[in-house]
DNA sequence: CGTTTGCTTGAATTCTGTCAAAGCAGGTGG
DNA sequence: CCACCTGCTTTGACAGAATTCAAGCAAACG
């Protein structure tokens, strides 16, 4: 199970992880499973671990005033899932979180990030990789979200994300583009999409 | 003109920081100004230089397919100001970014940023601060985007961004908000705002 | 001043959301 | 094998939100 990750670790680094790096991980990392529909996190509640999603799929949304669901992020194998403002700052989030499919997680809490951020290099690379990647997505999503139509926003996300498309129902693609599940419908017949 | 960004530093680290450091920010930011309207980065070109606004305002947009322009972000003393993908990777950029008024910038390229990570923990410090509160405010303005109608996406951006509110033409704030100005106008008025 | 720049407003139009009903799988249990 | 869920999608009629376009006004500026 930890195999998954080491090898998604590897790739941030150049020089490949010692035994003693590898252990440290193996120590700082627990592993989890979850049943569709079970939760990690609840609104109100403070994100005591970030996940590591080694198998399934999770989402992250918030529900607004009328009580509407709303998809933050989405989440896959090799993608980590939680609340990063409410982890870094241990503050009580306004997200939910739960598993679309069957999971297996490596779950660590903040103590376990920091130790291996000063115990192994690679994972401080990582870190802060990861947060470029993050803003380079979002800053698209972002440009996406207030200047597109429905459809093309429809159209990029498929373009950019073939592997989330025909995983998720299309009620959640909606859900996460911010549009309606009856807009989206139509925006695929009138392309005659899937 | 360093003072400011000396100051700035200041604040991301514990320790005040050595001579020896300071003269390394000198030298690795370079003074610039800017008339307001002139640009630092045209779609097309890659973002050689991310800069340190000291005084004045700046914004990055990016111009549609019809030809209108969407503001990606603003930035005003304090702020930092630059494509971070194009930069990063060295990559030609499909924004552009101006000055809004009359700038004091501190500019410093992909090597003196290296050069800084290097030397200067209190830097590196701070990129990875800076990282984070980029992450979680851009989470926000996503949830606002993909879920408020335009009038409470407005609101939530006067109580967020006080500063910011009267500062820009409203033309500006609905651009950065990815709503009409006209839209914009109409909302102020149904609340008599300003 | 005359020009530019930004703001307001109305009317027409387009886009998107809402609601309710119906259809269509796939899975389960009798 | 059939009847019945259940979850998801499609569709139409309608309501509401936001944009477009054009005109007019006000303040700011050189």
């Amino acid at each position: 199970m930890y195999n998954a990750y080491l090898n998604y670790l590897g790739n941030f680094s150049s020089k490949p992880l010692t035994d003693d790096e590898k252990e440290l991980i193996r120590q700082n990392f627990a592993p989890f499973r979850l049943r569709k529909g079970q939760y990690t996190l609840q609104a109100g509640d403070i994100c005591k671990k970030f996940a590591f999603i080694v198998k399934g799929a999770m989402r992250m949304y918030f529900v607004d005033d009328k009580g509407l669901e709303h998809i933050v992020r989405l989440g896959i194998e090799d993608w980590w899932m939680g609340d990063r403002e409410s982890f870094i700052n241990q503050t009580p989030s306004r997200l939910y979180i739960d598993a679309l499919e069957r999971c297996e997680l490596l779950l660590m809490t903040l103590d376990n990030a920091k130790e291996l951020e000063k115990m192994v290099p690679a994972f401080r690379q990582m870190m802060n990789k990861l947060d470029e990647r993050n803003i380079m997505a979002n800053e698209r999503r972002l440009t996406a979200a207030i200047s597109f139509t429905a459809e093309k926003r429809y159209m990029e996300f498929a373009e950019c994300y073939p592997a989330l498309v025909h995983r998720f129902p299309q009620h959640i693609i909606a859900s996460y583009l911010g549009i309606n599940k009856d807009t989206l419908s139509r925006v695929k017949r009138k392309y005659n999409l899937k």
